[in-house]
DNA sequence: TGGATTTGACCGAA
DNA sequence: TTCGGTCAAATCCA
């Protein structure tokens, strides 16, 4: 099974999970709020939209390639295909660009370029683990020209020290659950919303890391409301300026690119 | 003080 | 020769 399949079963699986909480909700009306319901029911639709991106964007990709097999004039494009690629969109709410794309993993920024043709540099990171485990990942994120919330990131190589943040001295799992929160609440983020599906790409390996993240989170919690709100200033505190302090308004789910 | 980031220099591909 | 990618010394920061 291709990966994006797996994502769409994943959204699926999702889905179902969420109109289970519903369907008990319903079955137990003095145990929930109509709130609390509204906002399964608005996860269970986000599912569904996310399920026809993922497919759509698929079909897209598949065009996508065969025209790029005919245009052998980019030089650029053939230096990447050498290794083993993967190009996602990544769009933020806020101005906190320093504090995205936490996908799990633990990166080491090692150099910045000025790209030819572009205004804004382009930073390069490699797995922190590339000499004590030789993990070889590396990515390169760029901001959008176009688009300042939106970051291009390209994942060269995969993980192959199979060590998140998580399991670092780093460790937040304050700010990965504070993602999630993020992610819950994602419908009150009116700059997102106005996103284009193609630019709420996130890469598999983030969803594959956050997948257990993602079910253990009560959608129907009553105090998602508060906890929203302690979320908010737990990001305000974080520092800007590290690469492990978490994500800004990432939410978004999204589809690989690759 | 050790780890992370910055940034100019260097290298290879086209 | 140009440009993208990487290296490594300098610097920053907790």
């Amino acid at each position: 099974m291709l990966m994006e399949e797996k994502l769409v079963v994943k959204e699926l699986e999702q889905g179902k999970e969420l109109a289970n909480q519903l369907m008990n909700s319903l079955n137990n009306p003095s145990s929930s709020s109509k709130e609390s319901n509204e906002v399964l029911i608005s996860e269970i639709l986000h599912c569904f939209e996310n399920t026809i991106s993922m497919m759509m964007n698929r079909d897209k990709k598949k065009l996508k390639r065969s025209h790029e097999r005919s245009d052998q004039s980019n030089k650029k494009r053939r230096m990447l295909e050498k290794k083993k690629t993967e190009k996602v969109n990544i769009c933020i709410g806020s101005g906190q660009e320093g504090t995205l794309l936490d996908d799990g993993h633990c990166w080491r920024k090692y150099g910045q370029k000025d790209i030819h043709g572009s205004k804004n540099p382009r930073g390069y990171y490699r797995c922190t683990h590339k000499f004590t485990r030789g993990c070889l990942a590396v990515k390169q994120v760029q901001k959008s020209d176009t688009n300042p919330l939106c970051y291009e990131v390209k994942y060269v190589e995969s993980h192959t020290c199979d060590i998140t943040r998580s399991a670092t001295k780093h460790s937040l799992p304050v700010s990965e659950e504070a993602e999630q929160k993020l992610h819950d609440a994602k419908h009150s983020d009116d700059t997102v919303q106005h996103m284009k599906p193609e630019e709420l790409m996130l890469s598999i390996e983030d969803l594959d890391y956050k997948k257990d993240i993602f079910r253990t989170f009560s959608f129907s919690n009553p105090e998602m409301d508060d906890d929203f709100l302690e979320w908010k200033d737990l990001m305000a505190s974080l520092s800007p300026t590290t690469s492990e302090s978490g994500i800004t308004n990432v939410r978004v789910s999204c589809f690989a690119n690759g």
